[in-house]
DNA sequence: ACCGGATGTGTCATCGAATACACATTGCAG
DNA sequence: CTGCAATGTGTATTCGATGACACATCCGGT
């Protein structure tokens, strides 16, 4: 084990753990020659200071938490990560890792842990219970969320579910698709907003918005977003966004383009297109949503992108600034979507 | 800020500290009547443990550090950090997320900084330099490498490779194909074995080990691995899968069926073979390695498992082991692979 | 009645670094 | 040559929890 202590670097140089202390952090006075064989004292000796000793002593622990809902592989959760890190890690802070695994049991469970670790703020990705970042907040540590909204006390990042749907239809439209589908994720028509089924009903609001706007009727047919499990193996997305391109197909048989809320719903359908031998994007287009794999489909899937390394970017980064600056107001901070069209969309009949 | 201590606690309960304690961690004697006094206090004062002071005590942190190369959307990462960090969850264990991007200096300050935090033990997913493990090593802090073995003083998880090209040979083999092609990534032909290098060196030997003992003559004009750009935009393999499967067309056109050496080269293939309008499996099977993002694609593609999950779960359960058994010998745990037999395999000409 | 073990509880040093404070020393202005 | 600020350095307390140790008390056995 590496014992090094302060105090044996200072008597090693000769001088007090307090002008040891001054050396490391250049603050206060020390002169040159005892800074010199400080200096070497802790070269010699390989002194690495114990953080732990640092943090109780100056009651900050450099340290955010970061709670995800990683059902296994969900592609979505990788970037948020890797973003929050990056943040992070330019402030020179250190990320603790929990997955709650989307149940509120346990995320109660690593707040708790990670208020005990006194983490000096935490971030949430779609936290699942309100309760849990409103305890966050009452202990006086920084909380952000990111794409819900549970806590109103809290900071957060959104992104704007409907504009990234209303850029895809409105391609499509431009397109010159009048005969639009879509396949999505279902949710209940009368519940209270900013739950997480309001993704999904953001996403269907702006398809048929943007149709009514255009001036075309509103048809049941072109619509599928029944029930399907989302719970076992993953999202369970891809078998269910194949068998409802295929309802799709029998359904109504015209359209020339389908708007799928997922990049993981557009690749079951374009994997039944595939089978059926449907060509993409000559004879359907299609754009997805989220951006994951979508540029390793072929066609690559025009899709929505979700600028999830940004988000996880911005929440980090945003959970620093309220730790250091301790402002009044959680700001909500919002990232734009963007589409990106790659080979899934043409003109009809093209 | 929540300053509740164990010293308010004692006071309220009107009981020493060391009773607190001794209720909190259920050891040693305490009567009944006090107990009850001090859990309610306990829960009254709403105490939280501080971690960090017990850390310190203790000179334990219960925690380990997880360092990842994350180049931007690697899908490889992933599901090894949710697995390591299950199985550090389920051990009690916290995880402190870094990630070094692929550069050795960064990872040395990963190092540095994880053990001033005093983890208990770090974990490495494809570590670059193996100075640093043998760092870890020294510091007297577990370590544990993922995929390579550049220290042999530390702990490793691996997977063999050859053992998984070799089931995706066998399987094409069996199912008839005689001319099969190879889309990988280049390796210096002479150079010192467990390196990065090595990973495509061990796929690419099986291919050609396996076409010899089905007594087909190995054929260069079957095999493109030319250098492709490794860097910029992750792994920029996927460009590169759709260049090389058009030269392998060129080069080979009796070729019945193709290994490639990653989901991300296969998916590049793919689009090329569907911009082409060859039918898989039908006029061309293919086969991918990793099992990423694989059953996603159209159609779902037959691949080679890489037990990325398992691999973070038993790479963290080694550390852990380590840190509480303290054993003599760093063990080499082998992970195996697996076929996954999905779509995109046929017998030739069905 | 006395002793030893089981039971119950409090005191205080400790983990390692930070820092308030006290105490020197020097330099320079008045 | 006195006084005060600037410069250096060490001592001792603190952060919060732990646990070794000391000290009680109570009980049953002899």
């Amino acid at each position: 084990m590496n014992g090094v202590r302060i105090k044996d670097v200072a008597a090693k140089a000769g001088v007090s753990t307090a002008t040891v202390s001054r050396v490391l952090h250049d603050n206060g006075y020390v002169s040159a020659a005892a800074r010199e064989r400080v200096e070497d004292a802790l070269r010699e000796s390989g002194y690495r200071i114990n953080a732990v000793a640092r943090e109780l002593r100056k009651r900050r622990t450099i340290t955010i938490g970061l709670i995800l809902h990683g059902a296994l592989s969900n592609p979505f959760v990788t970037e948020v990560v890797v973003g929050a890190e990056h943040a992070a890690a330019e402030q020179g802070f250190s990320v603790l890792l929990f997955n709650a695994r989307g149940d509120a049991e346990r995320e109660y469970e690593c707040v708790e842990t990670l208020l005990s670790r006194r983490v000096d703020g935490i971030v949430f990705t779609t936290a699942v219970s309100g309760d849990n970042v409103q305890r966050v907040v009452d202990a006086g540590v920084a909380a952000v969320e990111i794409e819900r909204r549970l806590c109103p006390a809290a900071a957060s990042v959104v992104v704007d579910n409907y504009d990234g749907a209303q850029e895809a239809m409105k391609h499509l439209l431009e397109l010159g698709h009048r005969r639009i589908g879509y396949i999505g994720e279902p949710f209940p028509e009368a519940q209270a907003r900013h739950e997480a089924t309001d993704i999904a009903r953001r996403r269907f609001d702006a398809y048929r918005d943007a149709l009514r706007e255009a001036g075309e009727p509103f048809d049941e047919a072109c619509v599928v977003r029944g029930d399907y499990p989302r719970e076992q193996g993953g999202w369970g997305g891809l078998e269910t966004g194949a068998a409802y391109m295929d309802r799709l197909l029998a359904q109504a048989p015209d359209l020339t383009a389908v708007f799928a809320a997922s990049d993981l719903l557009a690749a079951g359908a374009l994997q039944t297109l595939y089978a059926r031998g449907v060509r993409v994007p000559d004879r359907m287009s299609l754009v997805g949503f989220d951006d994951t794999f979508a540029p390793h489909l072929a066609p690559p899937l025009s899709t929505v992108r979700q600028p999830m390394f940004e988000m996880g970017f911005k929440a980090a980064s945003l959970a620093i600034t309220l730790i250091t600056d301790d402002r009044a107001e959680p700001p909500v901070e919002r990232c734009a979507m963007s589409l990106v069209v790659r080979a899934t969309t043409a003109r009809p009949g093209a």
